[in-house]
DNA sequence: TTTGGTTACTTAACACTGTTAATTATATTT
DNA sequence: AAATATAATTAACAGTGTTAAGTAACCAAA
């Protein structure tokens, strides 16, 4: 059947063009400026054609969502060269920083919009496959630096909940503007630093 | 003048009528939910009326902003007994923590939603004076928990925004379903004590 | 090739949203 | 009582997400 092939070929297609469109939009004027009419317009559909292809807007963000963690699974390549575990860690939380105040648009969707986890919640599996697998990467160096003997000795899950949530909190505060006004916002990416610095610090054995 | 003043107060009469219509919706229904039209409806006023008493929507959700800081003041009372800094510290982080946990709404307007900050930009003194003294209090705390050597010395400020940083983390994700995933959900308020307890551990002299 | 049926798409509309200009009603002052 | 100033309203604009109903395009069988 050559004719369904192709079919299934265009409506792939379409898909993809909604999701630049969105993308677009997206990093060009921020999530609240991405509406249904603007993405329709950019495709040259009517904007209903949209509900063909996504069941609602929260599935398109969901999408976004998605696309912002293969951007920073691909930030983190530079982790592989990395050999010692308590490097590797530091180096972890650097690129988490960096990307939080690089690229504030998709980390917002990523971490901070309830959008896509309600789109998440509607489907299948109702898994959050890529924060999960993120934070499971996060517990195995923390592991590996235990098992080294580098850190000291905790529950895992403890830890690796809580360095994510410094990081986390750093990255949210700063780009809601809740540090602006108390860090001088040329200061910030500085005093995050020194923030994980101290952090792995207080932790490490040889520290 | 008995005239111009039995004016005024009616005037702040009717912005306290809208402020409560708001503050219920918000506790209610929600962040979202909270619009013009159903605040007119529940002061029996027209929608237009509302902006007769406040300049946008933005002013209303800053105002919210601050009886949640109000709220977390009054929590924040059990403080005042505890003579010793680094228990008044353990305090102070698990407060937070229930705070955010208890009213995640309010949480919400005071460290998330970008609206109050916003309207907070448009006015004379554009300092986030609350949140800034919520922050200072902290820093106190700190410094008074390392000039009696409880915890290992290092910049005050450092240390006061990781800690933020990371009890602000822990409560967003979970409120923001980022957790829920991860641990499960009658956990959370558990692993959030342990991650504290695991922070405060690791800067304690006598840990 | 023409008919019939499926699929793809659009038009029109609903029920909302924040916000503003113009208008009416109310109260105060002359 | 008439003129003026203030308060509140109606009507509307320009958006939003979303759905029901109607139209055009394509493919399969007669």
């Amino acid at each position: 059947m050559g004719i369904a092939e192709r079919k299934e070929k265009q409506k792939t297609e379409i898909r993809k063009m909604i999701l630049d469109a969105s993308m677009k939009l997206f990093v060009e004027e921020g999530y609240d400026h991405v509406t249904i009419r603007k993405i329709a317009d950019l495709i040259e559909y009517s904007p209903t054609t949209v509900y063909l292809y996504f069941k609602d807007k929260d599935e398109i963000f969901f999408h976004l969502h998605e696309m912002g963690f293969a951007k920073f699974m691909e930030l983190n390549q530079n982790l592989l060269g990395i050999a010692n575990p308590l490097m590797r860690l530091y180096k972890m939380g650097e690129n988490y920083l960096h990307f939080g105040m690089n690229h504030p648009e998709f980390y917002d969707v990523m971490f901070i919009q309830r959008a896509p986890m309600q789109a998440l919640a509607c489907m299948d599996d109702g898994h959050w496959s890529l924060g999960d697998n993120a934070l499971g990467l996060l517990q195995q160096v923390l592991q590996e630096c235990m098992d080294k003997g580098l850190i000291k000795k905790a529950p895992v899950e403890v830890v690796a909940v809580s360095i994510w949530g410094m990081v986390h909190g750093l990255v949210s505060l700063a780009i809601r503007d809740r540090m602006a006004k108390l860090v001088p916002k040329e200061d910030i990416p500085k005093v995050m630093q020194q923030s994980l610095n101290w952090l792995l610090n207080s932790i490490d054995n040889n520290g």
